[in-house]
DNA sequence: CGAACGGTTAGCATCACACGAACTAACGTC
DNA sequence: GACGTTAGTTCGTGTGATGCTAACCGTTCG
């Protein structure tokens, strides 16, 4: 049993490397259209998951000095994806937050496969859907007992949706 | 029927950005550590789906000029991610080649959520399982039948393996 | 009040990219 | 073979982003 298990659970993740190989490459994503540094993008990308983080601590995480943060968080506020406020208790600490037009950019960078992908689920039977549905909702729960073991935060919304 | 079947696509497709959330931003991703510039990113990108591809496409993808794209691609082969070699029936030609770092760097930072995927799907029991295999199996069946229908190359290992 | 802290600014250096110009090798046509 | 065109590389120049240290200012805390 164990054996065909995990032959199964081989099989799964190969074919599912092979699906995100055919999107995962999509000369369409936005990334080859968005004027974005790589500095900027971590910046961005830690503000998915960290959102009004004070700037110590994006230091810690970009491994540069405030002086060089402050340089790519105005070019991100420049470019109106980030904004910075003042932290309600200590009025010296400034929380970096995404604004909408950051979270969007950023979106459709991640979504890079989206379309192709859509395409492909409109090519799929009922009956397949139906699984593929049950599956994900089953994927997400997963997903929400592992978050709760590694005491990781959920996105809002993701869990104002399980009810 | 239609308007049972656009609900299902829509909550398939819900499901699925949810699932993508979590794992899209994951700060392990490989993107902080490894020294890449947007632009030679951009380039990697690019050889993944077309490698071996002459430097005059690569500028036209790209909107820069042979002489800016030689210097990033200087700079890729400095670093061990690209190869150039001469084409077979024009010798003025150079074909810019994905190495196998390069496509291992690409595929660690394409890959962010892979781990913690791997972690949902050991969750999972094996009816569920089966009908992720299915339904990837059928993923992969439209993928091609779409490739087909947009004259869109395949990935070798991914056209060998259907037979 | 003074020391410590968080963030910003200025100055400087480096790197990558971007372009046009010049150059060389290669190609195709006559 | 001569010639015009093409593909790519190199060079020089300029720009922007990043990176650091030092100085500065406002804020916090003992």
């Amino acid at each position: 049993m164990t054996i065909h298990r995990n032959a199964l659970l081989l099989r799964v993740m190969t074919a599912e490397q092979r699906l995100r190989t055919l999107f995962a490459y999509d000369r369409t994503n936005r990334i080859f259209s968005v004027n974005l540094t790589m500095q900027q993008l971590k910046v961005l990308i830690l503000l998915t998951r960290h959102d009004g983080i004070p700037s110590q601590e994006l230091t810690r995480h970009l491994g540069v000095t405030l002086a060089t943060l402050s340089g790519i968080v105005d070019r991100l506020v420049a470019h109106g994806y980030a904004t910075r406020t003042e932290d309600l208790h200590d009025r010296r600490i400034r929380r970096i937050h995404l604004s909408p037009a950051g979270r969007e950019v950023l979106t459709e960078i991640m979504d890079s496969g989206n379309r192709a992908q859509q395409r492909l689920l409109a090519r799929l039977d009922d009956e397949t859907l139906l699984m593929l549905e049950t599956v994900l909702t089953r994927l997400l729960d997963a997903a929400r007992a592992d978050a709760l073991e590694q005491g990781v935060d959920i996105p809002d919304d993701l869990e104002s949706h399980s009810h």
